[in-house]
RNA sequence: GGGCUCGUAGCUCAGCAUGGACAGAGCGAACGCCUCCUAAGCGUUAGGUCGGGGGUUCGAAUCCCCCCGGGCCCGCCA
């Protein structure tokens, strides 16, 4: 929390003494050394100055540490000296006398506030995520975004947005057609053979099934058209059944998501988007702005086609007059931003494991909501949309003449399946590294699975370092971790770098992993048990001056800097680094410090503070990473 | 063919936006540390031409260009 305070402090100073010295009022950079012995803070203002003074670094440090030393005193509390080095250099030290207890206080006093930042001023966030076609179970791939677009939204509330998170449903593809063949052309019953989930049977044996019958015999694949002409009219008895199926592997789909602390505010059915004449509306708009054209001659010849700077032409509008899957995104994306008229009303849905309700768009029977027009809306698909993407962003961008519109595509890579792993699903990939994923293929690892798997390994390891536990409290222990296995394993690298998915990796629960952070909180907890007393937020905390001591300080300072970074540019790994850290910290701490066990009360009190302190910066990094912050395990 | 993207230790990855002080973690390997707040932890050692080449710069893993290798995208499919 206070860690911004020390850099604005030390900003400060070095602008104000390049004016006394006459110097240029150059760009420079304030921030953490890569070595302790560095100091706390370095500014590299000598480098920048070097060019226009024509002087070496090193000699302009000299001089400016002499102008800078004035400026450290009373007034400005958080700096405690400034040392040139001979690199070039100049190294601040913190005066921690000042920060331990102004940090550690904040945090103490007001637990759940700390380290939340106000970057978003209340402005509206629409997220969408997950939007996984319900015919099938989520796999570890779909997983990989649900767990993007969950941290997405749990940061942008840390950082004081209104939020709306969405959640699409294809409810008229053909891959809800492949199913309803399935059970009504193929044979396969409706009911859940005895220990499936209803996504799951649906995913690997009737779609994968139904697909492998299509080679065999084409009139079955035939039929897939007509009975997606069906489900788009919306009127007939196989429409009824198309959508109740589809909303029951939607509801099994849903708990998974619950099971990982996700939660969405809205359900946008395809279908509604489809019946509600959105289309017809913007393409009205697209015409009067200009953006589409009717092509009167060469291949797409009848079509209504949109021009694309230096690509092909893209095809909204076919010659038999059907919409493509492009011009279903175009309205709905609008819609989102608020530039067209809001066509839906909305029911409730669901009760969700927040206590929030769940709303679903509905054309008749519902209320008047607001779920849409967001101020920046985020639409968060795997890279290969990223082509597409960036068309509807140009569309509406010049569609939306008098707002300011801001829609951005969160992208990343796809997760792929481990050499080992594939071999464990009797696939064969010849001599390749990785193997991708395809539901209608039946090549994926399902969420569920990884996620039973890591619960009965993790409640194995709890139960042996704590046999009294009862099953009850082993199984909800478990699944804790589970999830922060899973979640933190989906978050912690880059968006732009494959995630190739092993299965006995991912079980690991030591290392750069999410039970580690537990790890170390659980471990603080059972500090603060034992002690026997409160810690308190008057502790003389400038006795804290171990280092591990005021490294871990330093550290807990540091959470609002990383959520207003986070923020700003949609980074939700930063979060898991910095948790990291913090843990590691305070395992540092842990080894070399001990809390119960110290002799002098007065370190005693402030070690505990201290031990507190890290607690609230961990568990609030925590809930912003959907991961339960446990007292023990 | 065009576009996007990745390439850093045996493996998985930080660092790159805003160039700067001997390139950092985890896993795996070897060896240590529980009569002491949970060893899901901590330490020591071994392990690197930052894909290759050129350029810009006082200084490049970081910026620019070329090349090599992997992945993805370029339908009147969704």
């Amino acid at each position: 929390m206070t860690f911004r305070l020390l850099i604005d402090e030390t900003r400060k100073i070095v602008a104000a003494s390049l004016a006394d010295a006459g110097y240029p009022d150059v760009q420079f950079d304030v921030s953490e050394p890569p070595k302790k012995e560095f100091g706390d803070l370095t500014c590299n203002v000598a480098f920048q100055l070097s060019r226009h003074l024509k002087k070496p670094p090193p000699k302009i440090t000299a001089e400016l540490v002499e102008r800078i030393r004035p400026y450290i005193n009373k007034d400005r509390p958080a700096v405690l000296s400034v040392e040139p080095h001979p690199a070039g250099y100049i190294n601040f030290k913190a005066n921690y006398g000042w920060l331990s207890p102004f940090t550690l206080r904040k945090a103490l006093e007001n637990p759940d506030e700390y380290g939340r930042y106000d970057v978003g001023g209340g402005k509206h966030v629409v997220i969408e995520h997950t939007s996984v076609n319900p015919n099938k179970a989520l796999h570890v791939g779909h997983v990989r975004n649900v767990i993007l677009g969950d941290t997405l939204y749990r940061i942008m509330k840390a950082a004081n947005h209104r939020t709306t998170v969405l959640n699409y449903v294809d409810d008229s593809g053909l891959q809800v057609a492949d199913i309803v063949i399935g059970f009504k052309f193929a044979g396969f019953p409706v009911d859940t053979p005895a220990g499936q989930k209803f996504d799951q049977y649906c995913g690997d044996e009737v779609y994968v099934k139904v697909n492998q019958l299509y080679e065999k015999d084409p009139a079955l694949a035939e039929k897939r058209k007509l009975v997606l002409r069906e489900i788009e009219e919306g009127k007939s008895e196989l429409a009824r059944f198309a959508a109740e199926i589809t909303l029951r592997v939607l509801r099994e789909q849903l708990k998974t998501c619950w099971r990982m602390k996700v939660r969405y505010d809205l359900l946008n059915f395809e279908s509604h988007i489809v019946v509600s004449k959105m289309w017809s509306k913007a393409f009205e708009l697209l015409k009067k702005e200009g953006l589409v054209k009717l092509e009167q001659e060469g291949k797409n010849k009848g079509c209504w086609i949109i021009e694309v700077a230096e690509e092909e032409d893209k095809v909204l509008v076919r010659s038999d007059g059907t919409a493509t899957y492009m011009a279903k995104d175009i309205p709905y994306a609008a819609w989102k931003l608020g530039l067209v008229e809001d066509p839906f009303l909305y029911r409730e849905f669901s009760d969700q494991w927040d206590g929030s309700t769940l709303y679903a768009t509905t054309l008749d029977a519902g209320s008047e909501k607001q779920f849409n027009a967001g101020d920046m809306v985020i639409t968060i698909i795997d890279s290969r949309q990223a082509r597409l993407q960036r068309i509807i962003s140009m569309v509406l961008s010049k569609i939306s003449t008098e707002k300011k519109h801001d829609y951005r595509h969160l992208g990343y890579e796809a997760v792929t399946l481990s050499a080992n792993t594939a071999r464990m699903l009797n696939i064969d990939i010849g001599d390749r590294q990785f193997m991708h994923m395809s539901g209608r293929k039946g090549i994926y690892v399902s969420a569920d699975y990884v996620l039973n798997q890591l619960h009965s390994k993790a409640r194995e390891e709890v139960k042996t370092r704590n046999p009294e536990f009862s099953d009850d409290q082993l199984d909800a222990i478990a699944e804790e971790i589970a999830i922060s296995a899973l979640r933190y394993n989906m978050i912690k690298q880059d968006l732009d770098k494959m995630i190739t998915f092993d299965i006995s990796e991912s079980l690991s629960l030591e290392g750069d992993t999410g039970p580690y952070l537990q790890y170390a909180y659980a471990r603080s907890q059972r500090i603060l048990e034992k002690a026997g007393m409160d810690a308190t937020a008057d502790a003389r905390f400038e006795l804290l001056t171990l280092q591990e001591e005021v490294s871990l300080i330093k550290e807990i300072a540091k959470l609002d800097l990383v959520v207003e970074d986070a923020a700003k540019s949609l980074s939700v790994k930063s979060l898991a680094r910095y948790a990291s850290s913090l843990a590691t910290t305070f395992n540092l701490f842990y080894e070399k410090a001990p809390v119960i066990r110290e002799a002098d009360p007065e370190k005693r009190m402030a070690r505990l503070g201290l031990v507190k302190a890290f607690g609230i910066a961990l568990k609030n990094s925590l809930d912003i990473l959907g991961i339960s912050a446990l007292n023990k395990m």
